[in-house]
DNA sequence: CGACATGATTCTAA
DNA sequence: TTAGAATCATGTCG
């Protein structure tokens, strides 16, 4: 066993490792058809087999398979509620408070996602690309070394795991991204701009002269929107909140309601309406008012049991209370 | 700068 | 889903 055969088994391994180091090249068919014919061929493959057996490579194959890895899926499942991943939805944010900046969160979303599914398209290709070759070098090496079914797949599936991690890397910055840019925008977005003047007085008119049902309907509010030039949703939350704090602070509302009363009066004429409300403009309200835990309003009548508006949270020591503490409440008013 | 006003958000309960 | 309540964060005024 020496001589001749060694050479040519020098020369084969020679061949084979050629092949090994060249992984992603193609192989000449030539070279294929050369080893497949070489005389020494079957003596190696058995060799191989052998060792194969001794080390037991076979033995482990699909045991550890892939357990939905729990962060790749957080990663997907964020992506997807951020709309950077799956089917291009409208903003995804809860409310529509702001307006302006919300085009230009949208760009910038967008372009991540462009950004994303490139990357993402080029790691899959790339994937499958290198998939592919491995499989046929496997493949063809197959005819020199033992490598059954399982053992490709195997090969594969690491491989993949592999890429995976890679996406896994792109997704997490791409989540990274996407939450500066949410961050960003929520505080663009909670950057309060105080209502104009006008858009404040027509709230507070609507409120004070709905005072027993101070819910607008939704045409209600969207002709509140209209002309006070901000969003259905911002008259909401502003209902909402005058109604609460409406509620918390009676007297000093109280003196707001009668503000309001009274203005109206004075644009209707001071005859029926000022005297059905049972105040006086320009007067103290809350020591005019003959029934201190009653508040003004046009639909005094519903006040009972029927209003939706339900003040018996009304404490008269509050009402005292915030009476001296905020005096110069109205001092905002005629300013003609 | 501190206190209060105010629009927006979040959480809970019905 | 919605109102209410609490809370956040900024605007505003002295």
């Amino acid at each position: 066993m020496v001589g001749t055969n060694l050479t040519s088994l020098n020369d084969l391994l020679a061949e084979v490792m050629k092949i090994n180091g060249q992984t992603l090249e193609d192989i000449d068919n030539q070279k294929k058809q050369a080893l497949s014919c070489h005389p020494m061929r079957p003596a190696l493959f058995n060799v191989l087999c052998e060792v194969k057996e001794k080390t037991s490579l076979s033995i482990r194959t699909g045991v550890d398979e892939t357990p939905e890895d729990p962060q790749l899926m957080r990663l997907d499942n964020m992506l997807v509620a951020e709309g950077v991943a799956g089917p291009d939805k409208g903003v995804p944010l809860a409310g529509d408070a702001s307006g302006g900046d919300q085009a230009d969160y949208r760009q910038k979303l967008l372009h991540i996602r462009q950004v994303y599914n490139e990357e993402l398209r080029k790691y899959e290709d790339a994937c499958a690309e290198f998939t592919q070759h491995v499989r046929s070098l496997l493949k063809d090496q197959s005819i020199l070394r033992p490598i059954n079914h399982k053992e490709i797949e195997r090969m594969v599936c690491i491989i993949q795991k592999k890429f995976s991690g890679i996406q896994v890397q792109l997704k997490q910055s791409t989540c990274e991204a996407v939450m500066i840019l949410r961050s960003r925008f929520l505080d663009a977005r909670r950057k309060r701009r105080n209502f104009s003047k006008q858009a404040t007085e027509v709230l507070n008119e609507y409120f004070y002269s709905h005072l027993s049902n101070p819910y607008p309907s939704e045409e209600a509010k969207e002709e509140l929107a209209r002309q006070c030039n901000i969003t259905v949703s911002q008259v909401s939350n502003w209902f909402g909140n005058k109604r609460i704090r409406y509620k918390k602070n009676i007297a000093k509302a109280q003196e707001e309601a009668n503000m309001y009363a009274a203005k109206k009066a004075a644009a209707h004429g001071l005859g029926g309406m000022a005297a059905s409300y049972g105040i006086l403009p320009g007067a103290s309200a809350g020591i005019l008012n003959p029934y201190p835990g009653m508040l003004p309003g046009q639909d005094l009548s519903h006040m009972g049991m029927s209003s939706a508006f339900d003040l018996s949270a009304y404490n008269p020591q509050l009402m005292a209370q915030y009476q001296h503490q905020h005096q110069q409440q109205s001092n905002l008013e005629e300013k003609p």
